[in-house]
DNA sequence: TAATTACATTTGTAGGACAAATAAACAACC
DNA sequence: GGTTGTTTATTTGTCCTACAAATGTAATTA
């Protein structure tokens, strides 16, 4: 018996295992942001790869953000983006379909859940800054995707979490993309929305934070009603 | 005046710069996977760089999952995973501060904000596998940081949304990382647990989404007052 | 036709060379 | 002595060549 018939034999290349090596000897010896690195040689040696080799890997950490380097200077740890990796891949055009229904999902989560976060960490600053917003769409016929990003985007900003507002940037396209899907396949958003983003204000304003999630789900029924085929439940 | 008095500079280097013609070029022409791509050389030809930095950059995309190659057959589109560049960073010891507070709070969310799926996908077998875990977990004085993997990792399996359980798999480790940092800095938590695992699962069969998004609420309260320092309003 | 063999192509790895940048050591000057 | 300019050495960034391994393709043969 051949060894691929076992399977996907996974042979990992030089370059996948001091990519490995790097990253767990990193880890091991708790470099911190800051600290430096042996250089490109001194690796290659002690790993007995050549220098092509551990420049491919140490390429990769770099674009993680998890290293730096300039010349003469040497490498140094550095603080990792977390989202340096996944944004390069966050693409309608090549994320499978099943990542994009998670993702889709994901997205309903995270504007439900952040309730509990803005009306702990609200401010009358934030306040009258989302109020200009409402205010400045109460004119218009339509909202455009500007337009939702710039509401919903600002209350990720009152969160206090930078990581749900970057998240939600990165999800928006995907989201909007799969959204699109779901209109070409007849679903239909004719109703004018229930709860607008005034009435969203308002709560956030003078409600409490489980009003404010049950707003939001109304908000976004068309949405929920489209990924749970089976019907879902609303809150309490 | 220097140009480096201006700021960071930010002067790509070529590996950099190729990285994104090659992203941009697979995104544009609409490459799904399965289609190849051109050769190293020819790349390094039309790109006028050399055949080192195309590797850079094309290991950087392997790396991504994007693409894959073997010998003589080249290089071809794959689908890309979408947490490979993330779990390689996803790590308290390298992590911001911010980033781990960030990660711990959009667990909570996360865990709050499955119950409308839960309660839409649930099927017996699934309960009935949920209901062994509670079980087994009945005769413990105290849960271990497995059997608290274990139940909950059920519950996201039960969403039928592998990302948000692969999520919560990369998040965990930070997770537990971020409560020890609170109860090292005498944060206590000596009450016993007001809603457990076998009240959860109850409420999973035979209550509403809203019911255990509550139930699960209290569940999470000592995480959640940890985080929100000032206080936060219970859902309605 | 089918199987086998030889060939050609492409990625993977190695090693050498040099440019650019710059930290460190040194020299010169006030 | 302290500051400033100069030299030197080191490290990364880029390029080049070469070859091994794998494997698709074509030629060859039974």
């Amino acid at each position: 018996m051949k060894a691929s018939a076992l399977g996907p034999m996974e042979s990992l290349s030089m370059t996948d295992r001091v990519e490995n090596i790097l990253r767990e000897y990193l880890m091991d010896n708790g470099f911190k942001p800051g600290d430096s690195l042996p250089n490109e040689t001194e690796i290659a040696q002690k790993l007995n790869v050549s220098r092509n080799v551990v420049r491919e890997a140490l390429s990769r950490l770099r674009m993680l953000g998890l290293i730096e380097s300039r010349t003469r200077r040497g490498m140094i740890m550095a603080q990792p983006d977390l989202f340096a990796g996944i944004e390069k891949v966050m693409s309608p055009s090549i994320l499978s379909h099943d990542n994009q229904k998670d993702l889709f999902e994901l997205r309903l989560i995270l504007e439900m859940g952040i309730a509990e976060f803005l009306f702990a960490r609200k401010t009358d600053k934030d306040l009258e800054e989302l109020e200009a917003i409402v205010n400045k769409q109460k004119g218009l016929k339509s909202l455009s995707r500007e337009d939702e990003i710039e509401f919903h985007g600002k209350l990720y900003e009152m969160t206090g979490n930078d990581t749900f507002r970057r998240f939600q940037t990165l999800l928006f396209p995907v989201f909007d993309h799969v959204f699109k899907e779901y209109l070409e396949k007849g679903v239909h958003m004719d109703l004018p929305n229930p709860v607008s983003h005034a009435d969203l204000f308002e709560v956030l304003k003078n409600g409490t934070a489980g009003q404010f999630r049950n707003a939001m789900y109304v908000h976004l029924t068309p949405y929920f009603t489209t990924t749970l085929k089976n019907g879902v439940q609303a809150p309490s």
